[in-house]
DNA sequence: TAAGCATTGTCACCCC
DNA sequence: GGGGTGACAATGCTTA
């Protein structure tokens, strides 16, 4: 790749500096900081087509993807107290005379 | 010319007509289309604006948002019938051994 | 026993008040929320479906939807770029070498 | 309707069998599914705080990080429309007068 | 009918 | 801490 603009070379600047600044800002920290992102997102995405091919793997299998998703969610709901919003939920449900769900 | 890919049937005019053509496409009904569709999208969004402020008053009256979300939510489901996703998820959930929900 | 179901003659009550409290809960207050909501949410459906027969149509004259819809989505992302503030990002897409957005 | 709900295919299995069934479920191979997708999300949300990292670490060094994302959003577009088919997209865009995508 | 896509709602993060 | 904003997940539609 060819030495795209905001390049070193194009200092015609006064002062003295490491990181050649264009309009006042580092270009080169900036180049790291955004190549690093960038670089984890891909890893991240990498991860999220994994788990997508596991739930693609687990339908082969004949599993429901979509309720194989809600045990995944509820696993996760459970680690933390929910307690509090559900009953303000039900007191929600009570007052618009709705029985506050036998089950979801 | 055979009816490129897209074009409005009856475009095989040549020269005159009423709509000129660009590139093989009725510019004029095209942009009528595209108008329409976009008017509508206004007032879809200007109605979600609208939503948004009814949530942002039972907000201001003192109910949580969240919870008043999930009622509404709740109440959607109840007009069909949920019942046998509603199976199908406690027999995943016993399979792992979890209770099927005390209440959501 | 205590009027659940929040019915319009839940009037039995002691303390005098405008809209009946089901469990510390105004009751037509809220009711009138999410009636409200759900109206709104209806006529944003309608919408939606005008919308879809439009495409319909216009699939009708020939059009390829799937492209259609892709024109709208870009003009609706290049009206959004035009009304961005870019001073600071000018700058940093400028150390970058990227050109500051090519105004439409 | 044939082949029960969600129920692995080959389940017709009446006593012995090396994964337990929990009411028609493949206990361990819906298990091993959950692990494995809950581990893989694990490593994703270990990403994303590297990320929130970055930023953090950015903003120490003076950078906007809100300009930052949007840089970083940008590149990200650009990237996608680099990689689009566009012959019949820019027949439509032409017809309506708008230029077919200045090529970045 | 299943897969891909587009939209919509939810959630978390950031700023005020 | 509360509101606003942006990313993410999930659902529904559309097409092949």
């Amino acid at each position: 790749m060819v030495d795209v603009a905001g390049a070193p070379h194009e200092s015609k600047r006064t002062t003295t500096q490491k990181s050649a600044d264009v309009g006042g800002i580092a270009a080169g920290q900036l180049r790291a900081f955004v190549e690093r992102i960038e670089r984890l997102e891909e890893e991240k995405k990498a991860l999220a087509g994994d788990i997508k091919e596991v739930y693609a793997e687990a339908k082969g299998n004949g599993f429901d993807t979509k309720i194989l998703r809600k045990v995944i969610s509820i696993r996760k709901m459970e680690e933390a107290e929910r307690q509090e919003q559900e009953s303000l939920l039900d007191l929600y449900l009570a007052a618009l005379g709705m029985v506050p769900q036998a089950a979801e």
